[in-house]
DNA sequence: ATCTATTTATAACC
DNA sequence: TGGTTATAAATAGAT
């Protein structure tokens, strides 16, 4: 907006870059105010300029409100200062900065547990109350998964030993088969050692039987069903 | 910039409301980012939507550390007033332990935000839900008492602006009436000092006159009920 | 989300 | 800083 295009790199010229700055800073603020205003949202905006100079904007909540607001949604802020204080004095310092901080969360937590409600307005009220919907939601929604997740692995686990059991069965199957085999082998071996009458069995007759544990594929669907509708019906709360 | 120009004050319709914060928050963001880079300014900047979804931005320095540029800035003075570890080769101990503390306390408000729930049981993921059902009821219940208790209170605010309107009236019709009684009075002497007829006048008879002021019964309700709306508004922020 | 007609912001200049 | 002006950008309203 001016009257050249505008190339998004730090200006060089120290002069301009201030009068930029200061006629930027202008709009920014005042753009932050009106969204605040128009769009009723809450604003806290802090600009240092190059030499350190500080200019902020903040809706009526006041700064240090909407701070604590922002610290409450980023838990992971302000890395614990691992500043190693090295000097007598510093120690101190970092001391009772973190001794505030754990008093800060753990009033953040007494909220977010419902106690301590008394200093909240309606508003950080329905902020709270937005904030352990959410929660709720997620924990929810990651329950069932777990669950879901052991339903998958059971059936998993199932369905190997099902295999497992079906290559039982076969070998089994086999084992009969060559001991019927041997059997009439050493049948006829032994007929043809006595005085012989029938020489020859209809062996394979009966190994049908094994066929019914078939009757199981036609079990599971059902069962299926029902875990499904469970999951759902647990999911809708 | 628009079609239509812009009057500095809430967008009542909500779809409006809403579209307009989604444009508006993008150029700004942009121009925070802009003046960054372009001024080579440190920028922070936190919006919360009405509902109290969050966006920031902030320069490569990271929010937190511009936070706490701005917090040594502003209550510079503010840091440590708090009891010691008397021995002094404790305080490293303390120190890891508080860190540790910090860190905990952390984990457990991160989960009660509904993340980092990877590592959780079925059974702790049911007790977190629970613990947060609870919270949930405890905020929603303190929100109705807070509402209940505004109302109230508005209530009380209207009688006490109603007496004391009351009150006033009373006053003024007195006022209104003792000038009448002036006035007769006055009327009395001179017609005493000219050459007298009628020795006595029959006082009371034009009291009644004052009771035209009557009508203001009827205007005082319209200014509570603007100083109700007032309250109202002022009260939902 | 995309498209304009307008309004705003602001770069260059004083 | 504080104005002025030409122009680039942002965006309100409509689609």
């Amino acid at each position: 907006m001016g009257r050249g295009r505008v190339q998004l790199k730090r200006i060089e010229n120290k002069i301009n870059r201030q009068v930029t700055f200061s006629k930027r800073r202008t709009g920014l603020l005042k753009k932050a105010h009106e969204i605040s205003v128009l769009c009723d949202a809450e604003v806290a905006l802090i600009v240092f300029s190059t030499k350190g100079k500080l200019y902020d904007y903040s809706t009526n909540a006041g700064m240090a409100r909407i701070l604590e607001r922002y610290e409450r949604y980023c838990y992971a802020e302000r890395e614990v200062a691992v500043t190693s204080p090295d000097s007598e004095g510093s120690w101190w310092l970092e001391y009772g900065k973190l001794k505030a901080r754990i008093e800060a969360q753990q009033r953040i937590q007494r909220q977010l547990m419902g106690e301590d409600l008394d200093a909240l307005t309606p508003k950080e009220l329905q902020q709270l109350e937005n904030q352990l919907e959410s929660a709720l939601k997620h924990v929810k929604s990651r329950k069932n998964q777990v669950i879901y997740d052991s339903m998958v692995e059971l059936r998993r686990k199932e369905k190997l030993l099902r295999d497992e059991n079906t290559m039982m069965e076969k070998k089994i199957q086999e084992k009969k088969k060559e001991r019927v085999q041997q059997a009439q082998w050493e049948q006829q071996i032994q007929s043809q050692n006595s005085p012989s009458f029938l020489p020859t069995l209809n062996i394979g007759y009966h190994q049908g039987t094994a066929t019914e544990t078939g009757e199981k594929e036609e079990a599971h669907p059902g069962h299926n069903t029902v875990m499904l509708a469970w999951l759902l019906r647990s999911s809708n709360n």
